[in-house]
DNA sequence: ACTGACCTAATTTACGTTCAGTAGGTTGGT
DNA sequence: ACCAACCTACTGAACGTAAATTAGGTCAGT
């Protein structure tokens, strides 16, 4: 299994040793904040020198956005164009439980950047905008499908299940040990009952 | 106006500075975050000298928990435990607008104290859980009053609304210019609609 | 004399980053 | 077969700076 020649070998424990670091970064920025993080604490919990983590990434700054890059990758590997919403929301509710790290530093970040001159402001907002904007496509769909009610705004509702999903990490932040699947369960059903049927109202 | 003793003067303006000094720190840590804010910076926004401000108040952190006070104040005179949910809703939907630092502020520290070891995560998780209980118990209130239906768990509902809100929060914290108002008002309809109708269901 | 509201100028600490060096491995020329 | 130049993966110590806090002083009013 180790490779005979040892500077392969070597290059692995190099790679090796960078994943290890972002993912201590993932875990600790999700707990404690990037401004709440020392690189010196990550460092040790990667089992380095803070000289050495600056060894693989070049300033804290970077390391940040590569833990943010291997976030991104793995969202994009989740995302599936022809699944609907119930679906969807089904996975979002999945990936709090397969990857809690990943899923928790987007939204800390999210709070920790929301002045305009922040700097991952412009890359947080550009994903979270295109989240809401593909909710509001799928509804779009579905009302173009003739399945869903077309008396109401697709913006609007996009909206709140954005919210609702971004309200759902925090909760989980807070206390995993909420009915999560339940509760999304409950969300989901309420809002296709509330999509799908045509209701009299003024 | 000026109150014509002078010592009284005095006073009032050590007391205007010590509110300057407040509003100015819920503003920011509103936008950059407890830990991405100076005491130089508050101190200059309110027209002092950081050591100006230590004057008035004796730690950063001192600071910090009176700025909290001063929100949790507020909310508190906002709460009427005799209105129902839609009130409820619609009153924090009101908050957004009226004050939009110290509804922001809790967001942005809460998300910041994550951590069971973090400085304020008992205070802000303990006002976290008593807003999903108060929501829980008005559900019950309902249930018990026969105008809601009593198949669904309060909690799990609970849960639900309070991230809907917490969510929305964040929301409306990057992007100001959402449809505020639209969303609660959609949500809230739906909600009701969830709540009140018997439904037939398997 | 004493208090309240400040100020300027230290002091202290923490943290990101840089520097110089070590240990081991590889490569290409002779 | 050997050596000079270069590579990767680090370490320990030092540097620079930013930021919270403190010390001591000023000035106006009572």
């Amino acid at each position: 299994m180790p490779d005979q020649r040892p500077y392969a070998a070597l290059l692995a424990k190099g790679e090796d040793r960078r994943q290890r670091i972002l993912t201590a970064t993932q875990r600790l920025v999700t707990r404690h904040g990037w401004r709440g993080i020392t690189l010196g604490q990550i460092a040790r919990e990667a089992g380095v020198s803070p000289a050495g983590l600056l060894h693989h990434f070049e300033s804290k700054e970077q390391l940040l956005h590569a833990a943010l890059d291997a976030r991104d990758t793995y969202d994009d590997t989740q995302v599936d164009r022809s699944a609907d919403i119930v679906d969807q929301l089904q996975r979002v509710a999945n990936r709090f439980r397969e990857a809690p790290e990943l899923v928790g530093m987007f939204g800390v970040l999210l709070m920790e950047n929301l002045d305009p001159a922040a700097p991952l402001h412009d890359r947080l907002t550009g994903r979270y905008r295109a989240a809401r904007e593909s909710v509001a496509e799928k509804i779009r769909e579905g009302q173009r499908a003739g399945i869903y009610r077309t008396d109401l705004d697709p913006a609007v509702k996009a909206v709140e299940i954005v919210a609702f999903i971004t309200g759902m990490e925090t909760a989980w932040l807070l206390d995993p040990s909420i009915p999560l699947a339940e509760v999304f369960r409950e969300y989901t059903g309420s809002l296709v009952r509330e999509l799908s049927l045509p209701h009299d109202r003024r």
